[in-house]
DNA sequence: TTGTATGCGTTATCAT
DNA sequence: ATGATAACGCATACAA
């Protein structure tokens, strides 16, 4: 009558073998005769047995685990792309560990810790930006690790990704091309943040374009959250004049803002355009639908897979790769009306 | 030079101390003079050192880690409820790891194998539906275990939930109450799902409280995906007469009803009213704004977390809670247009 | 094909 | 206050 779990022991006693001969039977079955690896299987069955993890990896040094630490499961903006980086990984025989860290860069270094110490053989971590300490730690460990919803051709850090700044910017002169001369942004926190860095230079670099000052750009950072971009939106709403064209930083930021444009009464795009990043779900579910950025989510969370698996198996030191970002033109975003002036 | 990641030994050898002692350090500060606390903290973060997991696990019986596994991670469901469920873990001194089942039973007790495997101190999972199979596993390894998502006092397991049958039952009548004579059903898939089940059984009791045969309700089950909730929304708007009432068995596929009604150019609620199940983010986005049963799934989160931590403290057998919901009416449910018949 | 023995990194018991 | 040392559960090199 056994009150703690099953161990290995127990499973060679009852099947009259020795630990070797169960372990076999589990990771190379091959190498174990048909009799007694039944004899092995049923004892297995019959007690319950499952091996205990922590103790496999500290004999194996391997946990065919690999660990992604991403900035918010709140929102969407990241589930698409992990949901494909984790089919994937299942796939390749690999297990998924992920966590979260609100944005602040101490718990990502937390997280990087833990997942190392529950034995991770490779790291998923989002875009560049964080102290050197973490990649020395992550060095001296010699734990792969690629970077992914950002692209930079000059960093040695391996990454799949793309160019915010040059998808933004993509965005931002189209819009600007319309004949929009005031427009004002809604940025996610850019502290420690390189994407939304980079995508607030993009906006820029679509209004240099277009001959218009960048320093006139008016601009609100806040969290990505949909009840920040709608507060966001209502204070720029209050400039005079006011913008006819207002960027935000990603999907949720602009469906915020789209949301109170309508409880204020302020048409979209009639009265003032908007604008999103990611194309999540959302952007064609909120009305008027949301005029994005189309983030290849679903290929870049596969590409990374492959990628980090090779990397773990040696069969890499670790490549980059950027993706194509594309422009989404829906309802949100028109020309502005015609003004008197 | 070492490549591989240090050690308690490293540590101790450059503190110039015991092993044991390092291991104080870290679990039992006071027991050791501040002296030697100071050396080998010096040393810990000289090396880098993070201690092992698995190792640690092993050895002491606890991993403070509990374990949720939940259907779905792709949709919104789940993420208010377990967010807290994490939040008030984190302040108890426990970490979480989460993984999913995509609705599939086999893929549930594969995961509850492996977050055990892995050392997890308790379970939460969703619902009462699985296999006796399962429950012996669960108590032969003797691991707390508590449900949530639902509530019966019927059962000996341990749940924080609410009753999915008795909210969509207070939902349905109202509408019904409305005047509502033809209704269809939007479910999720029943096999496997007794939340979803219960949900149906609840519009039936609607329809019965008003006088109608619930085998009249035209039914149409399908997986939780805003698209399913489009295309089942359209398959049931051929039918003759068209039901004035789609009632669908969470927000999700509300929401996907909602869009292809736009779509079809079908008014909401003028033409046809829908309503949802859950109060998730998107029930307000969407327009019109959506009817659905509020779950209170923060407060759910933090009391699954309290009762299940005291379980796993031995401060409890597990206690039963029953939350209530409440009834969210917004735009898109209304009468039914009086009609010449 | 199967068994023996050792080591993985930590905690905890027992001495000192 | 600190140090030996025996588990913990498993994989694997080496023998048989």
């Amino acid at each position: 009558m056994n009150q703690a779990a099953p161990t290995l022991d127990d499973v060679a006693r009852i099947a009259g073998v020795s630990t070797a001969t169960v372990s076999r039977c589990l990771n190379l079955p091959d190498k174990v005769s048909g009799s007694t690896r039944r004899k092995v299987m049923q004892a297995i069955d019959e007690l319950g047995y499952t091996p205990n993890f922590g103790a496999r990896v500290m004999a194996s040094k391997r946990s065919f685990t690999i660990g992604a630490i991403i900035p918010t499961m709140e929102n969407a903006i990241f589930a698409r792309g992990l949901q494909a980086f984790q089919e994937t990984l299942h796939t390749l025989g690999y297990t998924l560990l992920v966590s979260s860290t609100a944005y602040r860069p101490d718990v990502e270094a937390e997280q990087i810790k833990s997942l190392v110490a529950r034995g991770a053989d490779g790291l998923l971590l989002i875009g560049y930006e964080r102290e050197n300490a973490v990649y020395d730690y992550l060095a001296r460990q010699s734990i792969p690790t690629l970077l992914a919803w950002a692209f930079s051709p000059t960093s040695k850090q391996a990454s799949i990704g793309f160019d915010n700044r040059a998808s933004m910017r993509a965005l931002s002169s189209k819009a600007i091309g319309m004949g929009h001369r005031h427009v004002a942004a809604i940025s996610g926190i850019v502290a420690g943040n390189d994407r939304a860095a980079e995508r607030l230079q993009g906006i820029r670099d679509g209004l240099v374009t277009h001959g218009l000052d960048p320093a006139d750009l008016q601009i609100i950072e806040t969290p990505y959250e949909i009840e920040n971009g709608a507060l966001a939106f209502e204070e720029i709403m209050k400039a005079s004049p006011r913008p006819t064209l207002v960027m935000c930083g990603n999907d949720v930021l602009a469906v915020g803002a789209i949301q109170r444009a309508r409880a204020l009464g302020i048409r979209v795009p009639a009265d003032v355009s908007i604008t999103g990043f990611d194309d999540i779900e959302l952007a064609r579910i909120v009305t008027p639908q949301l005029t994005t950025v189309h983030v290849p989510h679903r290929e870049m969370g596969r590409k990374a897979a492959h990628e980090l698996i090779e990397m773990v198996a040696g069969q890499s030191t670790g490549h980059s790769e950027q993706l194509q970002t594309t422009l989404e033109l829906r309802e949100s975003l028109g020309p502005p009306l015609s003004e008197a002036s």
